[in-house]
DNA sequence: TGTTGTTAGTTACAAAATCAACCGATACGT
DNA sequence: ACGTATCGGTTGATTTTGTAACTAACAACA
């Protein structure tokens, strides 16, 4: 009845694409919101300064891609939480370094093992190498990283 | 410095199926947005009406797993975009059957060949199994369909 | 019929993301 | 030094989403 001969927009990649994200952020989203109370930018900038040490917002957001107002209130959540410090650099006193503190290292930690199991269970209906061609998909259309 | 030595989280599935999923729509985003003053929400509706013929709100919320609100609101605003209208039916007065105006299946085959050209673009760096892999793991990610 | 439970869809309110304007610090050209 | 532009980061207003409560219609069963 619908004239969709050509193309099934089922397959559509954006479409495809969230449809995936979504469903794999649900479970892990979880665990950060109820045992950190963390939102997943919060998350995301713990992350970031977990794996990459000490950076300052600006860096973040090259690498995260997110906006600057997130992260800026992402940060600042999470040093309320103690999860952070901020410290002025002397050369340009306009940025500030952002360290976790161990207790944010602690949940970093904390959030990777989790991660890790997700994430395998994530791709346990996959083979080996759907899996690494997955990752390596993504990371292609994610444009970097 | 940072102890990730084991698991590259930034290999994190959730993570890279968000950055891949965000980069693929954004291109496509501004179509539907600038052309039709669409919303994402709408942009899905629309897609499924045009796909699978008269719907009704529920039968959306279960092929594409959007919540009742969102899909509700979207299906307002495309009502006042005039692009589809509702239809109570007789046999559950409850239910309303969503059909697409001429004008709804215009934009929708005007965006399904914008799609089907942003589709191709985002596939053009990955050879055609891979392309065709791509779309079956995450397929298989999203739980179905 | 009357009660209880469920379903389709909407609405109200809170939480969060987006956008634009903003402040202070720096850089640069003159 | 001075004006202008730019950059790092924050804030406030608006928009969008998420959560819950709600209305109306139906179903089932006494």
């Amino acid at each position: 009845m619908p004239e969709n001969d050509d193309f099934a927009l089922q397959d559509f990649l954006p479409y495809l694409l969230n449809q995936a994200a979504e469903a794999a952020s649900l479970s892990f989203q979880r665990v950060y919101r109820d045992r950190y109370g963390m939102l997943r930018t919060e998350w995301r900038v713990l992350f970031h300064l977990g794996l990459y040490g000490r950076m300052t917002a600006t860096d973040i957001g090259a690498r995260s891609r997110m906006h600057k107002t997130k992260i800026s209130r992402a940060v600042s959540a999470l040093e309320t939480k103690r999860f952070l410090t901020r410290a002025r650099a002397d050369a340009d006193r306009r940025t500030e370094f952002l360290t976790l503190t161990p207790a944010g290292e602690a949940a970093y930690r904390d959030l990777c093992a989790t991660a890790r199991t997700h994430d395998a269970a994530l791709v346990a209906g996959l083979a080996t190498e759907q899996a690494a061609a997955l990752r390596a998909a993504l990371k292609q259309l994610a444009g970097r990283d």
